[in-house]
DNA sequence: AACTACTCCAACCGCAGTCTT
DNA sequence: TAAGACTGCGGTTGGAGTAGT
């Protein structure tokens, strides 16, 4: 396959966009709308790559974008959803309306990830009945980003093999949502048609006629977006098991009345009571099980996982 | 006040899926 | 069918800003 040529072409703009720049970038889609971004920088005299006025659109330009402030109900549903999803942001930014999956990165890696991590340790500490904290030697990534290479040869023993102990982890590389849509019809929509779509005839790709689910499903019931956001939505009664999300992404589900937990089955609603939007994605949710006996909640996440 | 350590986020990089020819 | 082009995504980095000493 072919790689379109790297912005590090000659004679192209790097780093921070001007006001000027943004301006005309703003005032180019404005007239012409998104897309072609390849040929997009010359016709709108950008001396930028495409992906750079891409990136610089989709994250910073586009209309409707939230910026900071993130509301501890959209912190709480990046936790659940990344525990979800893992690092697959775009899916999270997908459900977190005005918010880019840059963000959510960026807040992710900022806030959220040593928030979750001290409350996975404090609990564990506690399932262990150990008390207090646990001094360990660890230079994290950005500690050491923010070293000079002088430091950062320092931590680096003799035989050349560094003694840094990274905290982070990688989850293996998640595969690509399908962003190819088709309509009823068959015929394709443009690309980006199947995230947040409200058009309800949106279909998978991969899926067959006789896989097809019903039609005219809410939005937030789509394939490809729709367990997910289900899931999300109720709130308290999807949860992974984290040493099981590592290993299979295998997904259970809690019951916050009970509290048992059994795996991919709805077991009650939200528990929020008065939050009516969240009982009826739940009621939608139940139906269209009902409606189609061979659909599980395991196939439906999984095949957002797949 | 000066220096160092650290945080945060915009932007870049490279890979991979999909489209086009 | 193959190869190039385009686009989207997640990981990473650079550097400005802030906090601590």
């Amino acid at each position: 396959m072919g790689r379109a040529p790297c912005c590090s072409k000659v004679g192209l703009h790097r780093g921070p966009w001007s006001v000027k720049e943004d301006g005309l970038l703003i005032q180019y889609i404005q007239a012409h709308g998104e897309g072609h971004w390849k040929s997009m920088p010359k016709r709108a005299g950008l001396l930028r790559c495409g992906k750079s006025c891409r990136l610089r659109w989709m994250n910073y330009l586009r209309p409707n974008i939230k910026r900071g402030n993130v509301t501890p109900d959209e912190e709480d549903l990046i936790v659940r959803l990344h525990a979800l999803l893992g690092n697959r942001w775009s899916l999270i930014a997908g459900r977190l309306p005005g918010r880019t999956d840059n963000e959510i990165k960026n807040y992710w890696n900022s806030h959220l990830s040593k928030k979750v991590n001290e409350n996975n340790h404090q609990k564990n500490r506690n399932n262990r009945g150990i008390k207090g904290p646990k001094k360990r030697n660890i230079v994290t990534a950005n500690k050491v980003r923010s070293l000079s290479n002088k430091q950062k040869q320092e931590i680096t023993n003799e035989n050349g093999e560094t003694k840094m102990t990274k905290i982070k982890v990688h989850q293996p590389k998640p595969t690509r949502v399908s962003a190819v849509a088709r309509n009823v019809s068959g015929n394709s929509l443009p690309r980006g048609s199947c995230a947040n779509n409200s058009n309800n005839n949106i279909l998978e790709e991969s899926q067959t006629p006789s896989e097809q689910l019903p039609q005219q499903l809410p939005p937030y019931l789509l394939p490809g977006s729709t367990a997910m956001t289900a899931a999300s939505n109720i709130e308290g009664v999807l949860l992974l098991d984290e040493d099981l999300v590592n290993v299979s992404d295998e997904c259970y589900c809690y019951d916050h009345r009970q509290e048992t937990t059994s795996s991919c089955e709805f077991l009650i609603p939200a528990k929020e009571e008065n939050n009516s939007m969240l009982q009826k994605i739940f009621e939608d949710y139940q139906e269209l099980l009902s409606a189609e006996d061979g659909v599980q909640m395991e196939t439906f996440v999984n095949s957002l996982l797949i």
